[in-house]
DNA sequence: CTGGATGGTAAGCCAAACTGACGAACTCGT
DNA sequence: ACGAGTTCGTCAGTTTGGCTTACCATCCAG
């Protein structure tokens, strides 16, 4: 039946990857419908490792698993569209604290509101159940993976 | 206790992205260490979407979400490393046939292993049923998420 | 047999990551 | 208290991987 396939068929990753496009795709969408549509699939994902109480570049850089340089980039765009903002560290003078403004709490809530509906989607169509067991494993899953990240690659 | 987590906290898209990545590093590492070394990450996504038996150009980049344009960029690195091969299409004067060399087939077996052996670990520190449940849910969910594919965008 | 669709290529652009190098500021041992 | 080494952020340059626009060659339907 399947004698068309690929040989690298079903593979794990190729399922990972799709519905990973599709939340992205879909929050962007959103958030380009609502007056935000200078904000670009790889700003997302610094306000994904920002904590709410703000943080340090090289801090952001170290959990979204990229270089400091290649950070710095992101966050000067969204400084200068007004998203998030820099400020100096009291405590150390070479240090930036970046915080969102009120742009960026809003884009935030958009976000999630875009997430959580298309979770509601998918559970709609497959089952709360099972979106939520699959959700489990998968934070389980990320933390077994921090864990080697420490063993291993220390990511500069 | 997690006053320092961000707001977008443990987002299910950051947790679908973490293994994706995880499994293709471990791929393409691999492959390096085997002597494949000038296999880039975007280059899986050809062998991904080969099928067995060979397959043209544009129907790979269909599959793959891309241009034929940057598909066929990506298939003529693999030509010219000797993965892949082209053919002249005894139906279609326009169109070529891709096949995998025997080189291209060791690297499909290869990175079949590097995933079998991944998902192992996984299985063995998570347990094997919990990732066969997850698998089959994201595997579902493939099928919606093509189905909805079809319906709205064409690739052009 | 011709006019539009389709398969593939060429050229140029841009986003998003990387490496290497560096100055300013911190920290620690003496 | 001060010099050596480390860390924070930035500058400059490069690579990767995608996109758009434009084309030519070939196929196919009327």
């Amino acid at each position: 039946m399947d004698e068309e396939n690929s040989v690298l068929d079903p593979m794990l990753g190729a399922l990972l990857r799709q519905p990973f496009q599709a939340i992205t795709a879909r929050v962007l969408a959103d958030l380009h419908a609502c007056g935000y549509g200078d904000l670009r699939p790889s700003h997302l994902t610094v306000f994904q490792h920002l904590p709410a109480g703000g943080g340090r570049p090289t801090e952001l850089a170290e959990r979204a698993q990229m270089t400091k340089q290649s950070m710095g980039a992101l966050v000067d765009q969204l400084v200068t569209a007004g998203y998030i903002e820099r400020a100096a560290d009291p405590r150390d003078g070479r240090a930036r604290v970046l915080r969102r403004t009120e742009r960026g709490w809003a884009v935030e809530r958009s976000a999630r509101a875009s997430i959580g509906a298309l979770e509601a989607e998918w559970a709609m169509a497959l089952g709360a159940e099972r979106l939520a067991q699959c959700r489990a494993f998968l934070s389980d899953l990320s933390e077994l993976l921090d864990g080697e990240a420490s063993d291993a690659g220390p990511r500069r």
